[in-house]
DNA sequence: GCCAACGTTGGC
DNA sequence: GCCAACGTTGGC
């Protein structure tokens, strides 16, 4: 069992939207480390943050849990879709994207500012490479986020 | 909207 | 295989 961190823009694609549709098929990430990870790390039943990026604030939004292995992200084949990769075939695919299901939406946004000023958190991978949009997060980090959720935003 | 930091591409 | 040029992410 690990865990994961995983960022979409809110105006693109919220929290709110997958408590609504429940499921989802994480597609158009484009980025080879992103990837790797979604195929060769999480496991079915796996959790991870969902997180507000490009936003006002920032933050982890909620939990998801990943409820479908890897697969063949379908935008690289659509040539409609601005992730459409022509290099790409059905037979060797590029571009890998997993389910994920709506687990919980946390009681409060847990914004980057909070995240930075916790000195357990410093070595998140968040807080050292911002354009990682995929990525693992320790047990430690997980719980003392979601622990940070519950309690008062500190001023 | 700006731009720093990082990833990718392509010429050599 | 190096690295300059270019593109993208995402905080501010």
């Amino acid at each position: 069992m690990q865990y994961w961190l995983v960022k979409s823009e809110p105006e693109v694609y919220s929290i709110d939207h997958l408590s609504k549709d429940k499921i989802t098929l994480w597609e158009n990430i484009r980025n080879y480390q992103a990837r790797n990870y979604m195929t060769n790390g999480m496991q079915v039943g796996d959790l991870a943050f969902f997180y507000h990026s490009n936003s006002k604030p920032s933050g982890v939004a909620g939990v998801v849990e990943i409820s479908g292995a890897a697969r063949p992200d379908p935008s690289q084949f659509d040539k409609k879709s601005e992730y459409f990769d022509p290099k790409a075939t059905t037979a060797k695919p590029i571009w890998f994207c997993v389910e994920v299901k709506f687990k919980e939406k946390l009681k409060r946004l847990v914004s980057l500012e909070e995240l930075k000023a916790q000195s357990s958190l410093k070595n998140m991978i968040l807080l050292n490479n911002s354009r990682l949009s995929v990525q693992p997060v320790t047990k430690n980090e997980f719980q003392a986020i979601v622990k940070m959720s519950s309690q008062k935003e500190k001023t």
